[in-house]
DNA sequence: TAAGTTAGAGCAAACGTTTGCCCTTGACTC
DNA sequence: GAGTCAAGGGCAAACGTTTGCTCTAACTTA
């Protein structure tokens, strides 16, 4: 005699197929059929009625955990970021998990706090829970965690910054060509000492934007034109503000100070105004990722265009086909990420349009009010 | 015979416990054991080492899903907040995600969109999901969703918004005492018309802002003070420049606009700089949430503080309790939310402190720069 | 020394699905 | 009219754990 179901057995009152198929007065296997679309056509059109019928009345809803255990395949995504706190992958986590969710998905959001082994070990952790499949964030280049979501089997689509992986597909933003851009418009207004606040080189963000400054930097290598590369240790508000004090210490000269990011630009504009220097008068400052508020910044802050809804969104897709498809082929996107001018930056002070700007260190004057 | 477990199966190559067992030459269930640091009393310590190193040996770790499955139980919790790109939520993802991965918790996030009927749904599908535990930042005033939580039996937390309900624990801003420390703020200022711009009423944090709004102007309802209340149908910067429009356009004579929080605020900084009406000579804006960047914008925007780190840990810390412990008393936090003071807020022109401001329409200046 | 206790380990059921295979039945073919 | 076939449905194993129960042997205790 099978005991009837303990519908009340910790504290969770859920129907379960057995229950509907006792109801129906069929076995099992066949209520299984008859309530999943992919094999309802064996199983009479009448009867398949009869059991859906059955199983709406009854609340019933398949018990992902079991059906994930029996086909070890699970309606999860992994979603991978640097930092949670940083505006930058808002709108990232935001449209990566409402394009999973409009295909079922249900979306594990973890942080690697920019620690190489820990995103390892949350790999790990996310295929132990057999996710479908990752969008990851936090790749570094030539990253071995790539190789560990190849090796693992777990389709994967790099957003933001790309691995460089050959196995792995991904979306990010053209930093080569925005950076260029950046440059050209900073030289346009006649600047000619620029210097660049770059992150750390792990990042392929990091990397591209370099590449990008330093292509730009190539085309003006005559004399007159000084183009410096200062590297930062972090990504944040604070650094920004260590860094450019510091230049300003060193008797820095440069009269536009282009950022890794919108943080640190942030923070050079506070060095700035505490050393009573005027931006974009006396030293123009320009960020990438156009966070939110950027431009109700005083003064508003030049940077290159972020599309992280696309990432998020563009990068989802592209997942949802790699797990429809394993040998859908490696793919790789570019967005363009045009130059937002904003009231950080200005015509270099005393451009004369002949490139060859005046020897000067960057006076103190008061701030104005 | 049994077949020898196929590692290659399906790109996934992990052993399993039966494997361990067959190494160690034990049955299944002395394994089992033998890994539970809670049963491994059960077994001969030489034993538990003996499968403990061979189980480190083979890169065993347990399937979570047939492990959840047989015990009705996982290591996941749901987070689930009403708009995922609000940065006032970034913090509390963010902490709550930390807290619970400390005690070995994954984190599955969800966006409410603020609407009632997908919350219940998202609740509905973490509870198949058979998380422990529930942190909800979506929840409205008497939401029949945190009845479906105690229904469901899953221990849950409500950060942020209360719903006000008996059986749920809940931790928050003191929005109340908050609002009146702004209020007496502007009245201190020498404001006598102030304006209260409210959002929909349905989420607790509106209702006591809005109680904490009356509870300070009940106090001064004497002639030569006025109060007014505006109903704004959103939460964003959009919103906040619509609805200060539309009182500029009505001939409002607040001289300090209070808003529901920063995005309505900073709605209102630009519709009164669109209007030429320089805050904070003329008019004075505040928010709430001191979100991130407001203290560099300009005017930088006086707020009441949000303690969003702090509300995601406790809330987290909080719901292992409760997870630990089903009959853990239901507590209720409130955490001080002091007022920030900034720039977006001054003196009252034509203050004179006899509480008797002049009649006065907002006058159209030209905007300074 | 007989009875009782305990430690250590195995047995098998259970969690709720899915799915390869088999069986029955009726229709169709030659 | 015997054989073929397809449709409709049942059987039981499998996914990888956990856990109540049983069994055995060794160790106490009176």
């Amino acid at each position: 005699m099978r005991q009837p179901v303990d519908k009340t057995r910790s504290g969770r009152l859920r129907a379960t197929i057995v229950d509907v198929a006792n109801q129906a007065g069929v076995h099992v296997s066949t209520a299984s059929r008859a309530l999943n679309p992919k094999t309802d056509h064996r199983i009479s059109s009448k009867m398949v009625g009869k059991i859906r019928r059955i199983a709406e009345q009854l609340g019933y809803s398949p018990n992902p955990l079991a059906s994930s255990l029996r086909t070890q395949r699970t309606g999860t995504v992994g979603l991978i970021v640097p930092n949670l706190s940083d505006p930058l992958f808002a709108p990232i986590i935001a449209s990566v998990q409402e394009r999973a969710a409009s295909d079922g998905y249900v979306t594990f959001v973890a942080s690697s706090e920019y620690k190489p082994d820990k995103l390892l070990s949350i790999i790990e952790t996310m295929s132990r829970h057999y996710v479908a499949g990752l969008v990851v964030a936090s790749f570094e280049l030539a990253d071995p965690a790539a190789d560990l979501c190849l090796a693992l089997g777990v389709p994967t689509v790099a957003v933001l910054r790309d691995p460089g992986h050959h196995g792995i597909s991904s979306i990010a933003m053209d930093d080569v060509e925005g950076m260029k851009a950046m440059v050209a418009h900073v030289l346009d207004l006649g600047h000619r000492d620029i210097a660049y606040i770059t992150a750390p080189l792990a990042a392929s963000t990091a990397r591209n934007r370099l590449a990008g400054f330093a292509a730009a930097a190539a085309l003006r290598s005559q004399a007159g034109f000084r183009f410096d590369v200062i590297e930062a240790d972090a990504y944040d508000v604070d650094e920004g503000t260590r860094v450019v004090g510091r230049m300003l210490a060193d008797g820095a000269r440069s009269t536009a100070i282009l950022c890794f990011n919108d943080l640190l630009a942030v923070g050079a504009l506070l060095a700035l105004r505490t050393a009573g220097i005027v931006c974009p008068e006396q030293v123009s400052v320009a960020g990438v990722n156009d966070l939110p508020f950027m431009g109700l910044l005083s003064p508003p802050l030049t940077s290159l265009h972020n599309a992280g809804r696309t990432l998020g969104q563009v990068g989802a897709e592209l997942l949802m086909k790699l797990i429809a498809d394993k040998d859908h082929p490696v793919t790789r996107v570019l967005l363009p990420s045009p130059v937002v001018i904003r009231g950080s930056t200005g015509p270099a002070p005393f451009a004369t349009g002949t490139g060859q700007a005046p020897a000067r260190k960057l006076a103190k004057r008061p701030a104005p009010r």
